[in-house]
DNA sequence: TATTGTTATACTCTATAACTATA
DNA sequence: TATAGTTATAGAGTATAACAATA
């Protein structure tokens, strides 16, 4: 591809200065995203040495909290596609976390059950999941934190007047 | 895989009531990372009629923020690798949006530099996304706008305590 | 010897279509 | 016909190693 050959400086040798994401910052998607790339780094070294991800950690969670579940179930309380959950699941039985049972009333349906390793696991995690977070955010306070969860909820739920 | 086939009923068949994910509303991460799955939509979807993605978008309202900055310094401000900008400025380049201007001071750099479309497609764009983030965000107050903003500022400067 | 942009590669996450076995 | 779980697949996003040209 023809480029142009000419004497332009790079900002750093024009003014001396860094160069900014000044427009990027106006918005607040922008803050949320690089902030949540910081809380998924701490969520993933929290949780590998229990040998799992955000997704199977999720999971194990969810299916603690909820035995029996389908997976059907999981996926929509997950917001994730089912085919997406079928491997996170094979490898939380192959672990030995979590059981699919077959049910007697509908045979096409597991119910997820953990295993006694699985909650074990599922605490261990979750305690080193609320240790990494208390550490990343030492110093918020009790209000703001609550702050940050109410209007990020209401983003989710789309109160925020943009639902459809 | 043997599984049990005990007659085990869903969460929905034994309680009537729809599975939970309370622990994991207990992380402000888990709320952080489904309020940014919103906004990211929105945000594609904004952008989505300029033929610009997440990265593609950023990557043009930066180097029209700063004309003449190198790859490597606009991987440094987007905080990713320097590999995977290669494709980005090829795509952004190939729409005619933006150059790369070799430069004589080093020849092994290029000065990327906006075309004047690309200035008005990264005003447009910008337009679009300030829009759908007005829409999102109609019910939010000013204030709580500040804290979520200074809150995942802190998270990402890692100024809770985290930083090591 | 270090750096810029690049190529190749690989792994994760996510989304869709279609299959099977049941209902 | 509809649903639960599955398979196959494909697209993005992201990470590392290594290369050629240049510093």
């Amino acid at each position: 591809m023809e480029r142009g050959c000419e004497d332009i400086p790079t900002r750093d040798a024009e003014t001396g200065h860094a160069a900014q994401d000044a427009t990027l910052r106006g918005f607040l998607g922008y803050h949320v995203k690089r902030a949540m790339s910081v809380l998924q780094a701490d969520l993933a070294g929290a949780i590998e040495p229990f040998g799992l991800r955000m997704m199977s950690y999720s999971a194990l969670v969810v299916i603690v909290d909820n035995p029996g579940l389908r997976q059907a179930q999981l996926a929509d309380l997950l917001a994730v596609e089912r085919p997406n959950l079928v491997a996170v699941i094979d490898d939380l039985e192959g672990k030995g976390l979590i059981m699919r049972h077959k049910t007697l009333a509908d045979r096409r349906a597991y119910a997820l059950m953990p295993t006694a390793e699985g909650i074990d696991t599922a605490a261990k995690a979750s305690e080193a999941n609320r240790a990494a977070e208390a550490r990343r955010l030492a110093g918020l306070s009790a209000e703001d934190r609550a702050v940050v969860i109410r209007v990020m909820n209401m983003i989710e739920r789309g109160e925020g007047g943009s639902a459809r």
